[in-house]
DNA sequence: TCGATTTGACCCGG
DNA sequence: CCGGGTCAAATCGA
């Protein structure tokens, strides 16, 4: 192919749109079905995978069109020659921020599930700074890839639990993967980060609510309902590929607690950094989404896009 | 001992 | 000046 126009990406689009279709239908269909948690688990992933993509191919079906730029980016600045730079009223030279791909997902952490959803997205992070926002109840997390430094991967992420609802948080990425990263090794240690900050925001919450929990055995009954697990859902469904006779262990386990996962992909790409994305083939994998096993495979993914790329 | 976390200080943009 | 984001020294813990 030699490049790829708004005709074809708007092929793509709709081959999506379709499958999203599917997979809502066959939603509906496993509604009665016995093993209606892991079905729904998976479902919902597919739907938020294909919901990814077609953000990712709307915003380029966007940059494709020159009449949308403008709105896109505003009344623009000149640039400079070579199109890093903003020029100001002034003549001045501005640098353009570096920004990077930048998404937030919503997941929601129930009762019975155990499920820890983007909270565990298959990377190595390494916490670096913890603030309370202003208006906000719970303090926001700053995490880095841990292999910064090692192989200079600038990917980072926020987590902040929302006021609303302590089950929900919100997981913001900025910046793809560079890294080549040890899956499962890391696992278990992410989710003992991931308790400890469920403790901390435990803690923060008991502090703020100036509650002072009478023995410990009603501060681990409240942990055991929040996080009552955070590696047994997880560890078999990203290794099991999804087979169709996989059996999830957990569900023998599981009482009649409904399985109540919500997940919400909001994708930014505020500017025009595609090339963080895309030039990388670690980064198709960099979505949350990338720990599944049926994410794009970059080897199929890449030329499309590279093809695309010379619109941008 | 060394890598990860904590947390107050610092930086910087609005 | 304020608030969000990052730094880095102290601390933790395997």
């Amino acid at each position: 192919m030699e490049k790829v126009g708004s005709w074809d990406t708007k092929i793509v689009i709709s081959e999506l749109t379709q499958g999203r279709d599917l997979a809502n239908e066959l939603k509906n269909q496993l509604q009665p079905a016995k093993s209606r948690e892991a079905c729904g688990y998976l479902v919902e992933k597919i739907l938020s995978s294909y919901d990814n993509a077609l953000s990712v191919l709307n915003d380029m079906s966007f940059l494709e069109n020159p009449s949308q730029i403008n709105g896109l980016l505003g009344s623009a600045s000149p640039r400079s020659s070579d199109g890093s730079d903003l020029i100001d009223s002034k003549d001045r030279v501005i640098k353009k921020r570096k920004t990077l791909a930048k998404w937030s997902e919503q997941v929601r952490v129930c009762s019975g599930t155990g499920l820890e959803g983007p909270l565990d997205d298959g990377y190595n992070w390494r916490k670096y700074g913890q603030k309370d926002i202003l208006g906000a109840k719970f303090p926001r997390a700053y995490y880095r890839c841990t292999h910064r430094n090692t192989q200079g991967c600038l990917a980072t992420k926020q987590i902040q639990r929302t006021d609303k609802d302590t089950s929900i948080f919100e997981v913001t990425y900025n910046g793809a993967h560079s890294c080549i990263q040890e899956r499962l090794k890391q696992k278990k240690e992410n989710s003992l980060i991931l308790k400890k900050e469920e403790e901390e925001i435990q803690r923060h919450e008991a502090q703020q609510n100036m509650i002072i929990l009478k023995n410990e055995t009603q501060e681990l009954d409240t942990k055991e309902e929040i996080f009552p697990s955070f590696e047994f859902f997880s560890e078999p469904i990203k290794e099991s590929n999804f087979s169709a006779n996989y059996s999830p262990p957990f569900l023998s386990s599981t009482t009649s607690e409904s399985y109540n996962f919500e997940i919400h992909h909001n994708l930014q790409t505020s500017e025009t950094d595609f090339s963080e994305i895309i030039s990388n083939p670690a980064s198709v994998t960099n979505s949350p989404l990338g720990d599944l096993d049926f994410s794009i495979d970059p080897v199929d993914f890449d030329p499309k896009f590279l093809d695309s790329i010379e619109y941008f």
